[in-house]
Formats: C-alpha cells, sequence, structure tokens
DNA sequence: TCCCGACTGGACGTGGCAGTCCAGCCTATG
DNA sequence: CATAGGCTGGACTGCCACGTCCAGTCGGGA
C-alpha cells in the first residue's frame, strides 16, 4: 500500500462502501467476504492488497465509516447548541436518525464481533465518545454563558450523562424496537439542564 | 425432552453454567462447543440431546441466565427503593457490580451473536428490561407517595430515562473501561429525581 | 429381574469461509 | 515505447466448528 493510482484508491473505497451497506443489511455474522466482493464486482486479491489485515482489518475500517457517520448526521445542530430551540431540533434529529435506523446499529454489531476488543476497536469507539460528549459540553457552556444553565452545573459530567442516556436509549431500542426510552433519556435529560432556574420561561 | 432425571437435568446444568462461564472469560466469539464440551466433560452427543437447537438454543439458555442474574445482583435494593439512602446504597451496587465485571458484557456480547435479533433473544432483553424498569417506576412511586418526589412526574418515563442512562453507561464502559459515564448517568438522573423538592434537604 | 427409554462417548461427515498464490493486465513515468 | 510496479482474476488450500450417527451403558419402574 505504498502507492495509491486513482484507480486503486477508487476501487478500496468501492470495497468500504459495499462492505458496509452489506453489513447494515444483514447484520456483520451474516456478511462474509465472498458477499462483499460479489456487491462489489472485485475480487478476493483487490481485498487482501487494500486490506492485508483481511476481515479484521476491514471490519475495523467499516467502523470508522459508520462512527464517523454518527457524528456527520447530527449536523449542523450538533455544533451549534446555543439556544433551547437548538437543543430541541437536535433532539428532534437524533431520535429521528435512530427511529430511521430501526433494529440495526451497525456500529454496535460491528464492535461486538472484533476480537476481544481490539485496542483499534476501543480507540474508534472512544474518540467518537470523546467528540460527541466534547460537543455536547461545549453546548452546555454555552448555555452557561447565556445565563440559560446554571453555573454550577458541570458540564462534562452533564453531557457525560446525556450521552449515556442516548447509548442505552438506543441500545434499548435494538431489542424493543421502541424509540421510548431514547426520548426519555433526552427528554428528561434536556429538563434537568433547565432546573438551572433560566431568567425566562 | 420428554423426561429428565435428576441426573439428566444435572447434565444440563453443567453444560448450561459451563457455557456462561466460559463465554464470561473468553467472549462469545471465542466460544466452540467443543470448549465447552471439554471444559464439561461432556460429549457432543449430550449437548445436542439437552439443547436440540444446538449452538444457537445453548446460547439463548445463557442468555436467560445471565438476565436473571443483572436482576439477582441488584437484590435485595433494587427491589425496596423507598428511601434516598435505599437509592444510595443501590446506585453503589450496580456501579460496583459493573465495574466487577469490567471489560465484558456477556448478555451484550451473547445477543449480538444470535443470529439476526432471534424473536427469542429479543424477548428475553425486552422481558429484562421490562421488569427493571418496573422496579425502578416503583421505587419512584413510593417515593412519590411519601413526598419526597414531585407528584407531577411520570414514574415510567422517569424509570425509563434512568434505565437508559444505565445500559449507555455500561455500553460505554465497554469500550473505555471506565464507569464515569455510568456513574454521572445515576448520579444526575437522582439528582433530577430529587429536584421535586422534597420537603426536607 | 427385566426392559424400555433416557443417557453417554466419540468417531465421522460436511460445508463454508478466511486467507494464499500466481499468472497476467493496466498505467504512470522517464 | 519500454518497464516497473501497482492492480486484478479466480482457482486453490487448509482449517475448524457444527451437527449427525450409532453403538453401548445406565437406571428406574413394573
Amino acid at each position: 500500500m505504498r502507492q495509491l493510482t486513482r484507480k486503486g484508491a477508487a476501487t478500496r473505497q468501492r470495497i468500504l462502501e459495499g462492505a458496509a451497506l452489506h453489513i447494515r443489511e444483514h447484520g456483520v455474522a451474516d456478511t462474509t467476504l465472498d458477499d462483499i466482493l460479489a456487491r462489489t464486482s472485485t475480487s478476493k486479491s483487490q481485498l487482501f492488497h487494500y486490506f492485508p489485515g483481511g476481515r479484521e482489518e476491514l471490519l475495523l475500517a467499516v467502523a470508522r465509516l459508520e462512527a464517523d457517520r454518527v457524528l456527520e448526521d447530527q449536523q449542523p445542530q450538533l455544533g451549534d447548541l446555543t439556544s433551547w430551540d437548538a437543543w430541541r431540533q437536535w433532539r428532534d434529529r437524533v431520535v429521528e436518525r435512530y427511529r430511521a435506523q430501526g433494529s440495526q446499529c451497525p456500529l454496535n454489531s460491528v464492535m461486538s464481533q472484533l476480537r476481544g476488543n481490539t485496542p483499534g476497536a476501543q480507540a474508534v469507539v472512544t474518540e467518537l465518545m470523546n467528540h460527541w460528549q466534547a460537543e455536547l459540553a461545549a453546548g452546555v457552556r454555552h448555555m452557561q454563558a447565556a445565563g440559560e444553565i446554571d453555573p454550577g452545573l458541570d458540564p462534562g459530567q452533564a453531557a457525560a450523562a446525556l450521552l449515556a442516556g442516548i447509548q442505552g436509549g438506543v441500545l434499548i431500542q435494538l431489542s424493543t424496537g421502541r424509540t421510548t426510552h431514547l426520548e426519555a433519556a433526552l427528554d428528561l435529560g434536556l429538563a434537568y439542564l433547565r432546573t438551572g432556574r433560566p431568567p425566562s420561561s
């Protein structure tokens, strides 16, 4: 993988996206390398050419892809939590995203297949969580600066709790198919932020 | 499986517990039927005699076992959330349990291996969540009756949010190894319950 | 005591899937 | 236009885990 020509990069990308798509549709357990090859019109040698680590490496790359998508799907709202209205829009966006996703969580699914929590896999998720939490904390701090949230509240802790609620809500949705827990976590989380007695409302 | 003699029941139990233990130690992906047989001093024919559905059926049985354990490990506190002190003890118990468990969640692990969310598997988790949430809701209602929590709060929703926070906290712990999110979710969740302006404190 | 059915051991078949290999093609570059 | 090295096809290997099968033992009820 010293040099990648334009063509090579395209092939690699095709494999990666095809893998991600097939996993989204069928789950990781039911996704073989041959499935991916058939779907992307590529051959074994190509797959191992671009992902020398084989299945493991490909899965990790898919995990990175999906992790990026998680945050992208929340933009631009997530990056601009500067009013209660923005928070509400973000909340709706998150619920809608996961409702649409249904009972498949590609990231969780991929993660649990990666050999006993490979360091690389852990890193992907940890980074996602850190980034996500940082965005939420920034939003909290912004609201504090605007006098809308009690300045005594720890933004990091609040963001951590909110994030945990989201993750759990989604996890529960995977089994129950309902987004009630996700919505409850978000709604009560936001309600708690507001208990910092804003001047108005 | 029409009749089970005492001996037969013992063998079945031995296989089940051996499987659960091996999965706890090595993860589902690295657990083969042969591993379990070796560990429990049983043979293929026995395993398929007691679990005609093979690996799938055995895994589901393990899932049930682990699901029961989750709630058992929170007793007696979970069933008696009748004072703030009881809630705090319960909170500590939960954190301790998952801290001890470390980066392995047998239930989540087993679940994600079961064929694209088998109805049976979903049922196990759904029932666990329902039961868990019901206990929490009962605790909330009890505190409301005692005048310690705002009666306007919806116990079901509060319990759902709390439960989501726990699940997410544990999930995050699987990747990060830290219980900070779990604790944040529990602490802020309980803090929110208390915002119902108790007469004292 | 007899006998049926539950129980057990372990050899065996089988399929499927990750990963290897090599021969040949394409494409940038000098 | 030549050539080196990236790129591609697909047959092949090796493995291993699941599940089957059958022969044989045990155990409890009549």
